[in-house]
DNA sequence: AAAAATACCATATTATCCCATATAATCCCA
DNA sequence: TGGGATTATATGGGATAATATGGTATTTTT
């Protein structure tokens, strides 16, 4: 099972090439396809990523499981727009001009690990994002502690 | 399922490299992650850190559970400011800047055991912490005998 | 042919391994 | 039980490998 942690900053090249960091690929180094995928943000300006083996998940569960009208839509969706950007040798991928223009990248690209999937951010937006966030969390006063704790925590 | 006690003092070297204490190590040592997941405490100036199945748990219960947009957000962020760090052939881990920073480490490094969890601390920020601590159970008159009883105990 | 995508190469930086030593804990046998 | 021997642990430093990143060459596409 891949799972994503921490935040790296790379940089991309005149080619739109990034490095995606190491440890992001170990994650990524059992599954079929040998890359990620990647799709702009629903709901932010940036780029949301992932392994091959979780878009093979979400497919299957569009088939088995019984989603309303509107969650099929919206995840098919994304399947439209989605991207598979290979690894080169030295582990880079090349982002899609309509990836760096929806997530306003010039230089710097700011990698986020979200457990099960990723994000790729212009820096400077996500750290409007991020005090956004935990403004929000002190207003409604959310508990920062994980609520349910899973078993065996 | 591994649980962390006591507390030990180690030396962190000038490559911000610190053994992580053995009985630690045993405590991980079935685990996939030859390591420890590390982030900032939300309240205090110091490292949580614990096992990779801790977060993979997390993580399945982000797929799984019904959280909010705001409690969504507010997890994400803790996968963002985690860090994997794997043993080295000693037992040791590297510090990353960011977390030795906030935990105002400079060279000693006191590992406290927190059952599921640990602490990594400055030993002065935690023997201030604990004092803190003390003095407001008294004022608030809070008896110290472990209230709920676990059974088996 | 031009443009784009891909592969290939070079290098600086960083992280990791490997060894040496010091210290502490444990063992074992008289 | 003592006390030396053995093992495990902690810690430091130099050698080695991995990573990130820039550039050039080659192939593919249009």
């Amino acid at each position: 099972m891949s799972i994503f942690l921490s935040t790296v900053i790379n940089k991309m090249d005149s080619k739109c090439r990034v490095s995606v960091p190491s440890s992001f690929r170990n994650s990524l180094k059992d599954q079929s396809f040998k890359g990620i995928i990647a799709f702009p943000s629903y709901n932010d300006k940036s780029i949301d990523a992932c392994g091959i083996e979780r878009m093979e998940n979400i497919s299957n569960s569009l088939d088995s499981d019984n989603y309303s009208q509107d969650e099929f839509d919206l995840i098919s969706t994304y399947f439209g727009e989605a991207e598979k950007l290979p690894f080169d040798k030295d582990g880079r991928v090349t982002l899609p001009k309509k990836l760096i223009n929806h997530a306003q990248i010039v230089k710097n690209v700011m990698f986020v690990g979200l457990g099960p999937t990723f994000q790729m951010w212009n820096p400077e937006s996500y750290e409007i994002k991020k005090s956004k966030m935990i403004q929000n969390a002190r207003d409604k006063k959310i508990n920062p502690r994980l609520k349910p704790i899973p078993k065996g925590m």
